[in-house]
DNA sequence: TCGCTTGTGAGAGCACTGCTCTCGCTAACC
DNA sequence: GGTTAGCGAGAGCAGTGCTCTCACAAGCGA
């Protein structure tokens, strides 16, 4: 027998994965309520308690499914970011918004986790949060970058209102270089990223979009157009 | 006692309303999961399979409440609309899709049942996807309205592409007067003003967005700007 | 008015869920 | 080598959706 020599502490984390997987599978099977701890134990050849030495709950389970999405997701749109570092402006913002919308259609219903609905009486802890800025920060980065490449465009007029409906420090963390008069579009740009996403995968453009991998093209390159990127 | 005289048929749909009465205030308590037949029958002081009766099933009663759901915020996007009629298209516009958002925020479990991670194993029948027309339907009302008022505008190139990727039939439909160039804007708006809603409910502009009455209103008039709606 | 049909609610019961608690076993540590 | 701490099994509780049978009564046609 393979009696690897392993620390306790390396066979609980890869129970802790192997859990996690069989739960993504579950989960992409079924939908997060076809998700049960027993049926996860059962297929580990557990009893369903044994979970409970690893999760306390079904919601720190869907914790970690959160936030390995938020990441998986994160990752993706970042990779697309960085590979494509050489190219225009408009083409990157082209590479990270398909990648993100690749991934929602590849893994719909880890998606749906975190862009859906969200889970009743969870409320998501700042672990979740941080991952969730990866997205956003990939996509941030081409702007930040674009405006570094070409600083001086559109007369940019003040910005001071700004501060009544923005978080204006995180904003503008989040955005470095990129003039204040722009955040509401860059995020504009963003909700509308998701906004399709959203639609598409939850079936609002049944009966009127036909073909979404062109639409989404379309209506991306008219978001780049709003925020300036150079072709 | 009140035995006032009534069919069965007129009990039966007082009963039917009832069950969708309680089944709300339990939705609006618990969400969509904390929603459970057993607790319906509990209330109403009947026994759960009493529900039986009335709803096949869970999803049938589901299916009930997302269409009086539609067809609510569909009452309230129209009559808005309607109530505006005589003022401005950009006035109009902003008149409906705050009615939109306020509903959203009154009943967000009800909207996160029409607009959020759709329930699993369902599949939306023919009725639900009319009444969710309606919305949709009132805000296409201002944009037509508006091209009948003023019919000419920016050059409008031709737009024979959109058939690969629209059901140009069913869009001119919904958009009468509109000329095909504009369709894509028009479907951007639409999903510009869920996107929005859905990222403020879900929790995803905690940490960015401060406001989010001034920032809709914000965005919203950027996007009549891209509607090209009179002031 | 009588008798039958049909709608209704109660109740028991099945299979499932999340979760708790106790029990032994065993691997790791002092 | 003994102790401790982690682990999995198993029983059990309270809850779920759903099915089936049974009794009752309202409303119908004859």
């Amino acid at each position: 027998m393979s009696t690897v020599k392993r620390t306790r502490a390396e066979a609980r984390v890869d129970q802790i994965e192997t859990i996690k997987d069989v739960s993504r599978r579950l989960l992409a099977e079924k939908g997060v309520t076809g998700l049960s701890l027993r049926e996860v134990a059962r297929e580990m050849g557990l009893v369903s308690s044994a979970l409970y030495r690893y999760f306390a709950n079904r919601d720190e389970l869907l914790t970690a499914l959160i936030l390995d999405a938020y990441n998986d997701l994160g990752d993706a749109a970042q990779r697309a970011e960085r590979r494509s570092a050489a190219l225009s402006s408009r083409r990157r913002w082209h590479a990270a918004t398909r990648a993100i919308r690749r991934w929602a259609k590849a893994h719909p219903h880890e998606y749906a986790l975190i862009y859906g609905t969200p889970v009743p009486n969870y409320v998501a802890p700042e672990l979740t949060i941080a991952a969730a800025t990866r997205v956003s920060g990939a996509l941030a980065k081409i702007l930040s970058d674009d405006w570094a490449r070409r600083p001086t465009r559109k007369p940019a007029p003040s910005a001071a209102t700004l501060r009544t409906f923005l978080m204006v420090d995180n904003v503008r963390e989040q955005l470095p270089g990129v003039p204040p008069d722009q955040w509401v579009t860059a995020l504009t740009a963003w909700t509308m990223i998701f906004g399709f996403i959203n639609f598409e995968l939850f079936g609002q453009y049944v009966g009127t979009v036909r073909n979404a991998d062109v639409m989404f093209e379309r209506v991306m390159d008219e978001v780049a157009d709003s925020l300036d990127l150079g072709a």
